[in-house]
DNA sequence: CGCCGATTAAAACAGGCGTTTAATTTAAAC
DNA sequence: GTTTAAATTAAACGCCTGTTTTAATCGGCG
C-alpha cells in the first residue's frame, strides 16, 4: 500500500525539492507540476494559492522539527548544561528525523529555511517567532547557561551567525562537497557536515569576549 | 562637478542596490531603471544584456576589493603568521574602503556575493576562481599557517563556514540591526558587525579537531 | 444503472519579464 | 549652421508567470 501517491503529496514531494534547489519565487508553478506530473491548476486547486503551497511545504518541516528539539532541550535544561557542544548536539537528532519526510529531509529544510529567510526575511522571522518562539527562547537560554561568560547581545549576534554558518552550509552543502571529493577525495553527507559544523560553531559561540577598544 | 551622473552609472547605481537586496533574478530592468530615473531600453543599449549588467556591477566591485585584500595578504606573509585574527583582520580594510564606490559598500558587496553563490553556484565560484583564484590561494594558505595542527579537509570546511556566516550577517545585518536596537537598544553598523565576527570566525577555525569516533 | 460531489484536465486570462525596433532628440565636429 | 554620430525615447515583440474558468472524468452510493 501507499504505493501511488495522492495528488496532493506529489505536489508537495516536488514542490519541497525545488524551493530547496531554487528558493520560492524563483521555483514557478509549471514546474513543480511537471515535475509532480499532474495538472497546473491542481495547486490552486488544493492549496489555493502558491503562498499557500509554500506556507504547506514548510509546515510539514516545522511540525516534525520543531516538538522534537523542544523536548531534547527540556530534556538537557533538566540535567544541567556545561556547553555549547551539548546544546547544539540537540540539533542533530531532529534534523535527522526529518529524513522521514525524505531521505534529503535534512538538507531540504535548511535550504528552505535559508531561502525563506532570505526572500521574506520579517516575514518568516515573525512567522517563525510567533508559532515556536517557545523553542527559539529556551534554546537561547540553553546556550545562556553553557557560556554565562558572556552577554546577551554578544550571544544573539553569534547565534545568528551560527544560523547562517549552517544554512549556507547546507544549502552549498552538495556542491562544496563534490568539490572536496575532487580536491582531497573526501565527500559528505549533510550528517557528515553536520558533524563538521558543531565544533565550528561551539567554538565561535564560546569565543572570548572582546572589549571595544581592542581594535583589529 | 561630477554632479550629474551619467546614465551608465546612474543604472549601475541603481542596480546594485536592487540586487543587494532582492537578488538578481528577482530584480527586473523595469525596476532598475524605474530607479535610476533612465529608459528602460537604456540597460541594454549600455550594457547589452542584464546578465552583462550583472557582470558589470560586480566587476566595479571585485576590481576594488581582490587587488587590496592580496596586497596585505602578502604583507602579513611577510611579516609571519601567529593567528587566525590576523589573517580575518586583512578583509576588513579592503572591505571598508568599498564604501568609496557607495557608503553600503560594504553590505553591498557581501550582499552580492551571498546571492550570485546561492543563485548560480558553480557558474560564479567557477568565474570567481578563474579570475582570483590566487587570492583565494593565498588566503587558504595564510589560514594554514594560521592553523598548522588543522588538516587541509577541515580547514577547507570550515573556512566555507565562515563564508557562509559572513555573508548571511551582512544579508539580514540590517534586520538583525533593527531587532538587536529593539530588544537591547545595540543597534551596529557593518563595521561593527564584522567586528563582532571576526573573533567569532576565528575561534570556529581554530577549533580543535574533533576525532571520528568522539560522537555527538 | 443513474446520480453527484470530488477531482482532473485543457484553455484562456491579465500582467510582468528581457529584448528589439524604429523614431526622435541631443551634442559635438566641421 | 549644417552634418553626423551618439544617446534617449516610446512602443511593440514573444515568452513566462500565477490564477481562473469551463468542461470532462472519476468514484462511491442509493
Amino acid at each position: 500500500m501507499a504505493k501511488v501517491l495522492k495528488t496532493k503529496d506529489k505536489i508537495l514531494n516536488a514542490a519541497e525539492r525545488l524551493f530547496a534547489d531554487q528558493g520560492f519565487e524563483l521555483t514557478s508553478l509549471r514546474q513543480i507540476t511537471g515535475a509532480a506530473d499532474v495538472n497546473l491548476a491542481s495547486v490552486n486547486y488544493h492549496f489555493g494559492s502558491k503562498k499557500a503551497l509554500i506556507q504547506a511545504v514548510m509546515e510539514r518541516y516545522h511540525a516534525q522539527f520543531m516538538p522534537e528539539l523542544d523536548e531534547r532541550l527540556k530534556t538537557l535544561e533538566g540535567q544541567g548544561i556545561n556547553s555549547t557542544e551539548e546544546v547544539l548536539s540537540c540539533f542533530v537528532g531532529p534534523l535527522l528525523s526529518l529524513q522521514r519526510i525524505n531521505p534529503l529531509g535534512t538538507e531540504i529544510y535548511l535550504s528552505l529555511l535559508g531561502h525563506a529567510y532570505s526572500e521574506i526575511q520579517g516575514h518568516l522571522r515573525r512567522f517563525t517567532m510567533q508559532n515556536f518562539g517557545h523553542v527559539v527562547q529556551r534554546f537561547f537560554h540553553c546556550i545562556q547557561q553553557a557560556n554565562p561568560h558572556l552577554s546577551v547581545a554578544t550571544l544573539f549576534w553569534r547565534l545568528h551567525f551560527t544560523l547562517g554558518a549552517t544554512v549556507f552550509a547546507q544549502v552549498s552543502g552538495q556542491a562544496l562537497s563534490e568539490i572536496a571529493q575532487a580536491d582531497f577525495g573526501e565527500s559528505a553527507t549533510a550528517e557528515d557536515i553536520v558533524g563538521k559544523l558543531i565544533p565550528y560553531l561551539a567554538a565561535g559561540i564560546g569565543a572570548a569576549e572582546v572589549s571595544a577598544s581592542a581594535r583589529l
